[in-house]
RNA sequence: GCACCCGUAGCUCAGCUGGAUAGAGCGCUGCCCUCCGAAGGCAGAGGUCAGGGGUUCGAAUCCCUUCGGGUGCGCCA
């Protein structure tokens, strides 16, 4: 239950009948004002700044906001579960609840466990199921840091999609069909020779280099024995692109197996002139050229900066400048082959043609001035009924107490996402990673990450829920006998609740659902991570208050019933910790070791 | 030259899609804690929200512009 969605209906209500009066024009949009939380909790415990969006709507019946915003007040002091509606400033309406109705949310927190803020966005409108693309690297190595980050991103956005209760498809795309799979066929081919015991030396310019592609190649060897050595390129190409393609993805996926990310579709872009349907590019292009989107023609060359073989030639381009774009875009290359543009366009129609209706694509920063040409796309393929939202992840500049790290040589010329995974533990990895706004850049201190302080979000958030969970067994040492499930909970005496930490405590658990809608509408899953945060700090401080007053803490052994419901509210606490912690893909623990 | 992203406390960053007196952690200053609910606690100082204009009841948030940083700019993916 979420009291602000709630409450965003009994306004929504209260302003329709002043509609209804002819108070107010009829075609109000009852969508614009918000109910939140003050900024001051003396304020009271809701506010809507109603009265004062709709000013100008008001003007003819009502002299001035205050005065429309008195009306709604009345209107809402009549609610059974609110205890004083005022207006204050300009117009806002501050609402005191009823100790009650918070004491219901805590209550159907304990009840709803895990179910506690679900499926809040699907009730509030039609998003239509979403598909989530990311990670998408090229399977030609192992992920390093950066695509990391994009993949923790996407996964922690898939999941707190489906929490707010969408229906998400997880979805990588495949990039096996460009040259770069060619040179990384050429590259393993070394390593077939090198496995046979061939010197190669060092690995030509233009090659991956890496050591990762040793096993590869001693795969081939280990399955072909000398049999490629004395054929040409074109007779071994496609089969030592394919194995070593499988053998990358495997990898890949492995890399993302240690990161508990899994995708639900595995795309690969080489299918989309290679399957089963044939040239599918080749028919997204027809189809678009039938309807004027597709034709032939130049483009200028681009200014301030100097392009050596620039050719003047006339080619297929896509009008993308008729969705906004700056520029068409080539669909073709020189040699007659599709550009990659060419196939994106394809495969996100395909996206379309399977029902989803948002796609989310997150990208690299570096891939920033794609983003029109391909929401261009997509408002093409789609005759404008699917939304393209492309989240841009930022670097990740990786540091060691303060100083940046030295990118290894070893695989490459970069750190490896394995290396930082099995340093420092996935749960560090993933919470930094949404500790931050996706396209802000991101200072990652592998020394501070494994820290047990204060200063590291991670073990903070972490060790709040391990608090939490410590209090539980704390009060069985206390009362061996104490019923301590759920229902038994919710049954406490949620009044004794009186201390004003405690209702803090509520009040910030009660912004959960609201929390988790506007996450998820936005598409920013680090308001989850911020939100725990916050939620842990709270707690920590708290308890911090039981140490000068004992009177505070959390079990009371002269009094069984107020601990009882103390202890409701630390289950409530924990329950939503782990929600949130869930969302993100970071363990809770039940104790810090 | 153009497009996109960023610019908030000394540092690293939030700021709930336009709301009330702009927040947190670190660092700094002061006090408390060595009878373990202290893997610290409390309090305080610190701001031209890069600068300037505009939109309106109201702007860190939206628009324009300047400056500064980043990314990218047929036939790479």
């Amino acid at each position: 239950m979420n009291i602000f969605a709630d409450f965003q209906t009994h306004v929504a209500a209260i302003l329709t009948g002043i509609v209804q009066d002819g108070r107010l024009p009829a075609d109000l949009d009852l969508t614009r004002f918000v109910v939140e939380p003050p900024r001051d909790t003396t304020h009271g415990d809701l506010a809507t700044n109603a009265a004062m969006v709709y000013a100008k709507e008001a003007k003819a019946s009502f002299g001035s906001p205050r005065e429309l915003a008195t009306e709604i007040a009345f209107s809402l002091a009549k609610i059974e579960t609110v205890d004083q509606a005022e207006v204050a400033g300009p117009g806002f309406i501050n609402i005191r609840l009823k100790t009650v109705l918070l004491e219901k949310v805590l209550r159907q927190s304990i009840l709803k466990r895990d179910d506690f803020g679900r499926g809040g966005l699907a009730r509030v409108q039609d998003i239509g199921s979403v598909n989530v693309e990311y990670v998408s690297a090229n399977p030609t190595g192992p992920m390093h840091v950066g695509h990391g980050r994009g993949a923790v991103f996407g996964d922690a956005l898939a999941a707190l999609l489906s929490f707010a209760g969408t229906e998400v498809a997880r979805e990588y795309y495949i990039n096996d069909a460009g040259a770069q799979v060619d040179v990384l066929a050429r590259s393993a081919f070394m390593r077939y020779r090198e496995a046979l015991g061939e010197t190669i030396g060092e690995i030509p310019e233009g090659l991956y280099p890496g050591d990762y592609l040793k096993p590869a190649g001693a795969a081939l060897a280990a399955k072909y024995g000398r049999k490629l050595l004395d054929q040409p390129e074109s007779e071994w190409l496609e089969l030592v692109r394919t194995t070593t393609i499988d053998a990358m993805m495997d990898m890949i996926r492995e890399d993302l197996a240690a990161l508990n990310i899994k995708h639900d579709v595995f795309f690969s872009e080489r299918s989309l002139t290679r399957g089963a349907q044939g040239d599918v590019i080749g028919a997204v292009i027809a189809d678009l050229r039938a309807r004027g989107i597709v034709y032939e023609g130049r483009l200028p060359p681009p200014k301030g900066q100097v392009i050596e073989d620039w050719e003047d030639r006339e080619q297929t381009l896509f009008r993308s400048t008729e969705f906004g774009d700056d520029i068409d875009r080539p669909l073709m290359k020189s040699d007659g082959s599709y550009t990659y543009f060419a196939a994106d366009i394809a495969y996100h129609k395909s996206k379309v043609d399977r029902g989803f209706t948002t796609l989310i694509d997150v990208w690299g920063a570096d891939h920033g001035g794609y983003v029109k040409r391909m929401q261009a796309a997509v408002a093409a393929v789609s005759q404008g009924k699917a939304k393209l939202d492309v989240k841009l992840c930022q670097l990740v500049k990786l540091m060691r107490m303060g100083e940046p790290v030295k990118m290894s040589k070893r695989s490459g010329d970069f750190v490896t996402l394995r290396e930082v995974v099995d340093e420092v533990g996935v749960d560090a990895v993933r919470f930094m990673m949404l500790f931050r706004k996706n396209d802000a850049t991101l200072e990652f201190d592998l020394a501070k990450v494994i820290e047990q302080s204060r200063e590291n979000p991670v073990f903070y958030v972490q060790y709040a829920h391990a608090r939490g969970s410590s209090v539980m067994r704390q009060a069985l040492a206390a009362f061996p006998d104490l019923d301590i499930t759920p229902q038994a909970l919710a049954e406490a005496k949620l009044d004794l609740l009186s201390d004003e930490g405690e209702q803090g405590l509520i009040k910030l658990i009660a912004q959960y659902p609201r929390q988790i809608d506007a996450a998820a509408l936005a598409h920013e899953p680090h308001r989850i991570a911020f939100y725990l945060h916050e939620l842990a700090s709270a707690f920590h401080s708290h308890w911090n208050k039981g140490k000068d007053q004992p009177q505070l803490r959390f079990v009371n052994e002269e009094r069984r019933e107020l601990t009882l419901a103390r202890l409701a509210l630390i289950s409530s606490l924990t329950g939503v910790l782990a929600s949130g912690l869930r969302i993100l893909g970071v363990s809770a623990p039940l104790e810090m070791r």
